[in-house]
DNA sequence: ACCTGAACACCGTTCAAGT
DNA sequence: ACCTGAACACCGTTCAAGT
């Protein structure tokens, strides 16, 4: 009768899709058994069909982000020659964070959860085994999964962005205010001045969220690389 | 006319503590405007007086235990003799991770939050001069300002605690669950049985999330004290 | 100035009823 | 088996009204 087209009679699948579609498009709020159910041609109540309830939508909707990391690193290793453990636990993390970006909302989800998504064992798994055959014992093994663990998940939200700031027209602030905050934080101002100036005035781009992330993943395992000869 | 004993006449303080201690006892989901004001005596729509509306009451929230967080480092320095700033950073770091697990909700609530809480800038600028007089450029600094940023949030939620494991009583798996995921995740069984044996048979407690926490706080700090040596 | 009651537009979820 | 309508118990928030 309507003009929506939908003839498969819904599934799983198809439900934890469409949540993924309207958490990118509108945040993980907008992403109401209502408003999910309408946007699949379907009155509410039809999801629990599919779906036990709201808390396991939200579990499918981490899981369904964990399984494109997943997929994106396999299809990345797949047909690759032997590397050292170093490259491939760094690639895995970039490539998992580039899913992450993906799915802004995600890392945020992923922390309320009050369980820990199956899928992610997975990637425990891989990681130690990479970390074993590479020489690790089990108990720095099982340290290096609680120093990554955040990894992937942290570093979404800019120290500095315009938008972090305030309101939408707010983002200027008056002279006067710049200069109580460069009386009560003059380290902070002096930072930023510095960076600006190297950066040639850019002062959107001058938090490179991917850069700073890379560095922190090589300081760490630069740290596990010195653990593991230091214990040879 | 009712039992509840109230003269003084409500205030932002008393509202935002009144927040605190009802996310401390039953989460932050249960921090409604409703409960909160029955919480505290009064109608719903009386909260709109002393707080803008829900979304500034969780930036008070956050903004609470950051400033106990602030209270707690001044605390611990005050009075006291010149340190190196491995020691002081450290210190303070540890000291914001016992505030944060006194309000487990903190670390999930801030993430979600889009704005950077103003109360935050302070401990930015505390750590910076550490830094900055430690002899980091601001460059530096500035990455470890990103490195460690969300060092005091993570390690909240705990790798494999018993109750993460599922609902209430399915936390005994059978033998047959236990063959099979031994054989999905060989070397995380491996890992578990070899830490299990170490602990003596203590499974509740053989991840310590306050060592695995000290642990990578240190891998960071020895690689800034290796960075800044190098470019000396 | 501070608090209130009623109302509005939303939630998640249950339940009996349709096909 | 799958979908629906009405209903229930909750939300945040507005607005006119009380003191």
């Amino acid at each position: 009768m309507s003009a929506r087209t939908r003839r498969t009679p819904l599934s799983r699948e198809r439900v934890l899709a469409a949540a993924v579609e309207l958490a990118d498009a509108e945040g993980v709020a907008a992403v109401t058994m209502r408003r999910l159910a309408s946007a699949v041609g379907v009155e509410a109540m039809s999801l629990y069909h599919h779906v036990p309830g709201k808390d396991a939508l939200l579990d499918g909707l981490v899981d369904a982000v964990v399984d494109e990391a997943t997929a994106a690193i396999r299809e990345l290793e797949e047909g690759e020659g032997p590397r050292d453990w170093q490259q491939t636990v760094r690639r895995r993390f970039l490539t998992a964070r580039s899913v992450m970006m993906r799915h802004p909302w995600a890392p945020g989800l992923i922390g309320t959860r009050t369980t820990i998504p199956p899928s992610v064992y997975a990637h425990y798994e891989n990681l130690l085994a990479t970390l074993v055959e590479a020489g690790f014992s089990y108990h720095l093994a099982h340290r290096a999964l609680h120093t990554f663990g955040s990894m992937p998940l942290g570093f979404v939200q800019e120290l500095f962005s315009p938008t972090a700031t305030g309101g939408s027209t707010d983002v200027e602030l008056t002279e006067a205010e710049l200069m109580q905050m460069a009386e009560a934080l003059p380290h902070v101002t002096a930072m930023v001045a510095s960076e600006v100036h190297d950066n040639g005035d850019d002062m959107l781009g001058w938090c490179d969220g991917q850069a700073e992330f890379e560095f922190t993943l090589d300081l760490l395992l630069d740290g596990f690389a010195r653990q593991l000869s230091a214990r040879r």
